[in-house]
DNA sequence: TAGTGGTCTAGACCACCTA
DNA sequence: AGGTGGTCTAGACCACTAA
């Protein structure tokens, strides 16, 4: 790690008091200067994003006040502020006044949250049940290997699994995930909540995503997991789920009844 | 307008200088002191807000410059920078580095960025033509009036048009608006972008908006108006655009043929 | 009461743009 | 060259929480 050498000189000074190394970068001469340019803050962020892919601040966790990582990395509180507020806004880490900050944790009230964007026409968004149909392993698929950006043939574990409202099936899925990544998941009991068994065993944490949505007419075989008929429209939601580093580490295909429920989306 | 007694004390001095009344709102003595805080930051941003609505910067114009601003209402720059901060992080306005602060401006790029989210499986995302089917008045029915929030039977103004790519049917929509917020736009020509029309022509501003999508089999009626069949599935396409204020100004419903076609959702 | 994050200020300097 | 937003610092005080 180490800070750029981008940070302006009339901060040297205080720079050559911290224990970070200064590596400086030779530059093109025929680039502009600013083209590397990254603030402190982010590259403190970085820092931070660090410590949480190696597990060194773990979900739950309380971070150090700001007062005690700006000493710590040698910046002022406010550089070490903006970085924090910027983890903040991408849901890696929650704020409390008076309490200090915490690394954010995959619990059913985040997923609601931030991941699951299905909810009841009437009533409060809730978390399904789910039942387990199959676990199987194989190469990937076509769509596999451009959705998870991997080699041909890479060894993959799928999850089938079918999930309701009070008993009445919902949704019909299977998720997708490198065995390179989660090895021994086939073997192992599959809870309701995954991204909090990917945290929590394997490492993993899904910092975001990205779902396409398609409208289409229910196979024989979904339709049958779903109770419903063949060619019954559904929602299909494509979703590829991303890392702290941005690789992508599971998809899943759903199939989605939306009789009683709709895919909530705000445009902000 | 006016700034919050909550100020702190301290700031007094320094506020008492400035332009702005501060309006002292007694509490109620059982309640928190702390209850009706607001920042500094958050009434000049309600001050920007204001200004936004009332056309006062209207869109694609400069702002004066932080510091002037900062001059003009009598609080740091600092401050003024994170209200804009905020205004820019919804889209309300747009900061160039060098240039200065615009009013941000519904041209088509923003539309396809924030409030257009289907895009073609292959090929970069692009704004569909139009066609209008028709324009036509009449008491809000119960779906608007609960979307729009409005008193019964009050006078709506629909405009029904079909979407293409390249003259291939892709989405049939109504879009329901208050005539006390939009007179005479059944009389004028319909363009293409309705959110510059609101804009530029009733100095109403889109915000944000909120969608909620079903997959559906299409009626006779929608799949004439789509060239498909009867039945085929359908993405519908339920959003409640909301102005400045946060009132609901727009009910718009959209069928879509999705075979070629996406409804991209990023969850961060 | 002590400690945390949140707000606010003041001032310096940097990166970027226009002219 | 001059102006704009962007970054960074330093220090004070406020709001909130827990012991």
């Amino acid at each position: 790690m180490g800070l750029d050498a981008a940070a302006p000189k009339s901060y040297i000074r205080h720079m050559s008091v911290h224990k970070l190394e200064i590596t400086a970068q030779p530059r093109e001469p025929d680039m502009p200067e600013t083209l590397g340019f990254r603030p402190l803050y982010r590259q403190v962020k970085a820092i931070f994003v660090r410590r949480l892919m190696d597990g060194v601040w773990a979900p739950g966790a309380v971070l150090p006040s700001e007062g005690q990582l700006a000493a710590e990395i040698g910046v002022s509180q406010g550089t070490v502020r903006k970085a924090l507020d910027e983890l903040a806004a991408e849901n890696l880490v929650v704020r409390r006044q008076g309490r200090g900050t915490f690394v954010a944790e995959h619990d059913e009230r985040r997923i609601l949250f931030q991941f699951f964007k299905l909810a009841p026409d009437q009533g409060a968004p809730r978390f399904p049940d789910s039942v387990v149909l199959s676990v199987t392993t194989g190469p990937a698929d076509d769509a596999e290997r451009t959705a998870l950006d991997l080699q041909e043939a890479a060894p993959i574990t799928r999850i089938r699994r079918q999930r309701s409202f009070d008993g009445a099936p919902l949704i019909v899925e299977t998720v997708s995930l490198p065995q390179a990544l989660f090895p021994g998941l086939e073997n192992g009991p599959i809870p309701n909540n995954l991204y909090s068994l990917y945290a929590g065993h394997y490492g993993i944490t899904i910092a975001n995503a990205r779902e396409r949505l398609k409208a289409v007419a229910l196979s024989a075989k979904d339709a049958a997991a779903l109770g419903a008929a063949a060619g019954e429209p559904a929602l299909q939601i494509d979703r590829i789920a991303l890392s702290l580093d941005g690789t992508p580490v599971e998809h899943r295909l759903s199939l989605c009844l939306t009789q009683e429920v709709h895919y909530l989306s705000d445009l902000r």
